[in-house]
Parts: structure tokens; sequence; C-alpha cells
DNA sequence: CGAATTTGACCGGCGC
DNA sequence: GCGCCGGTCAAATTCG
């Protein structure tokens, strides 16, 4: 494939390059059943770049038909290490190596305990005006004798032992961190049909109860049960304390980041990735993978793309020059910082995205983004001015003055990137080992033979990513290059 | 006061 | 069937 050239050109009046910046958007497309990423630079529409300076043709691409039989589609970037920035005015990357190599060793395992308590239970009053909250009585040891009658819809109670059954069979269809609480709240329904009552239980990090909240009544009898707790009938708003019981999940392994790769490979593991250390964040990640290869199968066809993006910045802003609505937040397991979900809000369009801090580098922003914008970028955001000043509401921002990409407004300067971009093809098997040298890429590693041709290559920057001048922009053009 | 954000609640897919 | 968990909704709250 031949190399293709874009130069970035700010306008002599440009500002001081920490409030400016590029994207890469990136997608694999399919032709001639062959899979070819390919890499778009986007600019965003108010970024004072000058008609010249982002070529239609603007990304660069890995040649063709050396990476065929790749079925995935998603894929992530690493934008990483700022102090390993490249020649600005170069515009070269240089990679990080990065190795998937395979890994048949499942080294997690989860260990489940269960532990009996009967220590001492007690009912303490809550202060929260929000919820009606009925004083209990407190209980020693003989829990299982005790009944206490709620005389309002909503009711709460609090104790220390991990399991409180109350008569009732309960089905639990949620849970999450709460952030009025450091402790994990779940919340059950009751399984009797029609029945509406709901309860919400929250634990303490070793699993005692420290809170239930009712809501609703039974409008049924409590089940009979074979177990000696629920053996006598009681009537509505009743709790019946039996039993506790500590059930909780254990983690451990080798701290080494595990993909499952295709269906016929086995799996990928990424050793010594520096972003990748904790185990559970490595489950996490495993599984989102697996999730975009279920969703791949289901279709071979490119429906919707998936880019993650991971950028070193000190803010989670990152413009992309769309324009998003938050619409939720959430802590999502194995990463105690939130994880923030925006949908694009033109009318109709699809795309979301969510971004997230990674648990083991706060510093590093790991946006996702799925879909594909129906729409050009929003004019309203293309004045210079607005480029220039909005860095501060738009979550979409990739401006920072560490982001790891970055536009550069330098006379010289065409692209930089703040080096060490790592390319996860989530669903393959293979390593990319990618280094740049000052004669260029040298990418190594692929561990399926069949597929080395693609990376076993001295890339010279100008045919991995290259700077054309002169050509006119076009962001329809740019749009079709990745569909 | 409307827009944007926050956050508790809920849904639904999926593995066991 | 149960429970986990990511994603989404929507009321409440905050912001400009």
């Amino acid at each position: 494939m031949s190399s293709l050239v874009t130069t970035f050109e700010p306008p002599s009046n440009s500002p001081p390059p920490s409030s400016t910046t590029t994207t890469i958007e990136a997608t694999l497309i399919e032709r001639n059943n062959t899979i070819v990423p390919k890499f778009k630079l986007i600019h965003p529409p108010s970024l004072p770049v000058s008609t010249h300076s982002l070529s239609p043709s603007s990304y660069f691409s890995f040649p063709e038909g050396d990476i065929s039989g790749l079925d995935l589609l998603d894929y992530s970037l690493l934008f990483s290490s700022p102090h390993n920035l490249p020649s600005p005015t170069t515009g070269s990357f240089q990679f990080h190596a990065i190795n998937l190599k395979p890994n048949n060793q499942n080294q997690e395992q989860d260990i489940k305990t269960e532990q009996n308590s009967s220590t001492s239970f007690q009912f303490q009053s809550q202060s929260d005006p929000s919820t009606e909250i009925y004083q209990q009585p407190r209980f020693e040891n003989d829990a299982n004798l005790v009944k206490t009658e709620y005389p309002f819809e909503k009711q709460s109670t609090q104790s220390t032992h991990k399991k409180l059954n109350d008569g009732y069979k309960w089905r639990k269809y949620g849970q999450k961190q709460v952030k009025a609480s450091e402790n994990p709240r779940s919340y059950y329904k009751c399984t009797y049909q029609s029945c509406s009552m709901r309860k919400k239980v929250e634990t303490s990090i070793d699993g005692d109860i420290t809170e239930i909240v009712y809501k609703g009544n039974h409008n049924h009898p409590k089940p009979q049960s074979t177990k000696r707790s629920s053996a006598s009938p009681v009537s509505d708003n009743s709790i019946m304390v039996n039993q506790f019981n500590d059930c909780q999940d254990q983690f451990h392994g080798c701290g080494q980041w595990e993909f499952v790769g295709t269906p016929e490979n086995s799996s990928i593991s990424i050793g010594d990735n520096e972003f990748v250390e904790d185990e559970v964040e490595a489950k996490r990640l495993k599984m989102e993978d697996e999730d975009d290869r279920v969703s791949m199968e289901g279709s071979r066809t490119v429906k919707e793309s998936r880019v993650v993006i991971q950028t070193l910045s000190d803010i989670d802003i990152l413009d992309d020059g769309y324009k998003w609505r938050k619409y939720g937040q959430k802590v999502v397991k194995g990463n105690p910082n939130p994880r923030s979900y925006y949908k694009c809000t033109t009318l109709g369009c699809p795309v979301r995205k969510h971004v997230e801090r990674a648990s083991e580098d706060r510093r590093s922003v790991i946006t996702t983004y799925e879909g594909k914008h129906n729409h050009d970028v929003p004019v309203t955001r293309g004045t210079r001015s607005s480029q220039l000043t909005n860095s501060g509401n738009n979550i979409s921002n990739m401006t920072s003055n560490s982001s790891s990409l970055s536009y550069q407004h330098s006379n010289n300067s065409m692209f930089s990137s703040t080096c060490g971009s790592n390319f996860l093809l989530s669903d393959s098997k293979f390593t990319i080992e990618m280094s740049h040298t000052q004669e260029g890429f040298g990418c190594t590693g692929f561990e399926n033979p069949v597929r080395s041709s693609f990376m076993n290559r001295q890339l010279k920057p100008e045919n991995v990513f290259s700077i054309a001048k002169d050509e006119p922009q076009d962001d329809n053009f740019l749009e079709s290059l990745l569909y």
C-alpha cells in the first residue's frame, strides 16, 4: 500500500500547542478478505489547521494482505510516555513494544469461602430523614428467634452480620458501589410473583451487613422453607433473623494480563504491559475483550466499530470535536476509578463513549468509542475561538498539556505523539513489537508465522505514517476512508 | 431557570 | 434459577 502524506501547518498566529489536539481515529476495514487497520487523523473542527494541513487521505495503514485472517475489528491505541516524545519535526511515532504471547495458564482462581457466624446482631437507628427508620431492638446470639415488625413502607436496619435471612425468598438483581458509602450495596427483589417489595442490603468490605432498607410490603405470606429458620410463617412486615454467612470472592494470580484470542486460538497474554498490572483489571479487560469477540462473531461484517484510546493526561476531557452528554457514571469491577458514559448529543447519532482512568495509573485516560457518527462534526464547535477555549466543559476534549497525542504548533512540526503506542488487536494472536529507530519503525514479533510478514520488517516512517502537503481538506472523504 | 451533571435504581445479558 | 456486573435510566442536584 502506498503511503500517504499529511502535513499540519498551524497558522502563524496560532496559540501555544498546549491547547490544541488532534485525534487519531482508527478502524479496521475489510478489503479483499483482508482486514486492514487504518488510522486517521482528525483535527477538531475548530482547530486552526490550514486548508491543506490535513490530507483527505491522511491516514497511515499497514500493508494490505499481511494480516489476512484477523477477525477482530476492535483494538486499542495507547499513547503514553510523554517523556518519550519523537522529534516534532519529523512527526515520527515511536512504538513501545508489546508482546502478545500465548498463555494457556489460567492463573486466576476464584476462592469462595463461607463462614457461619452467631455473634451478636444489633439494629441501629438511622438518621437519614429521607428514609423512614424503625428503631430496632438489639439481639444477641439467638437471632433465629428474632422477629421484628416493621410498620413502615420503608424500613432500615443495620447489623454486623454477614447475611440476614428474613424468611422471604429474594433474588439479587443488582449490586453497585454508591457514592454515599464505601460499602457495596446489593439490590433484591422478592421472588414471589407480583410482589413488589424490595430491599437493598449494604455490606462492609469484609462482608458484614451494615444496613438493610426495605421498600414496600409483601402482598403474600412468607413462603414455606425447608430451612429451619423459615419454618414458621409470619406476617408481612416482619423480618426473621437466623443465620449469617459470608461468601466472598478472592482473586489472586500472576499479575499478568491474559487475553483470550479467537475461538480457534489460544489465549494471549501481555506480560510486562506497564498499564495492565493487577489481576482484577486483567480479568476485567479480558471479559471486555471476550465481549468484543462475541459481538464480532455475531457479525463478521463491520457494523459498529469500537476504538479504545489510552492517553496520558492530567484531565479526563479529550476533545474529539463532537459534543457529548454524560448519561451515566459508575465504578466497574477492577478499577476504583469511575467510568463515565457519554452519548453524542446530535439527534439520532448512535455514538457513545466511556471514559475512565486506568486503575494502575491514574494519569492514563482510557476512552472507548462505540459506533460511528452519522453526521459531521458540529459546526458550532468549529470556530477557532471556541476550540481554543473549550477545554473545560467538553468531556471529549483531548486537550491536555500532558496529553500524549498532541498537535504541535511549531513551524516545522507536523504531527507529534508522545509515543509509546500500543496497538492492541484484541482478538488476534500475535505479538507486536514496534520500535522506532532513526531509520524507521521496527515491527516484529508476530506469534503467528502466517502473519509475521506483517510486522517483521522495517518500516520507514514515511511508509507507516507519512506526511503530505497541499491536499485539499475534505472531512467527508476522511470519513469515507474508515468504512 | 434551563442545561448539564450526578447518582441511586434498575435492566438485561451471561456464566455457572 | 441465581447472582454478577456493565450499561442505562431518570430524578435530584448543581451549575452558569
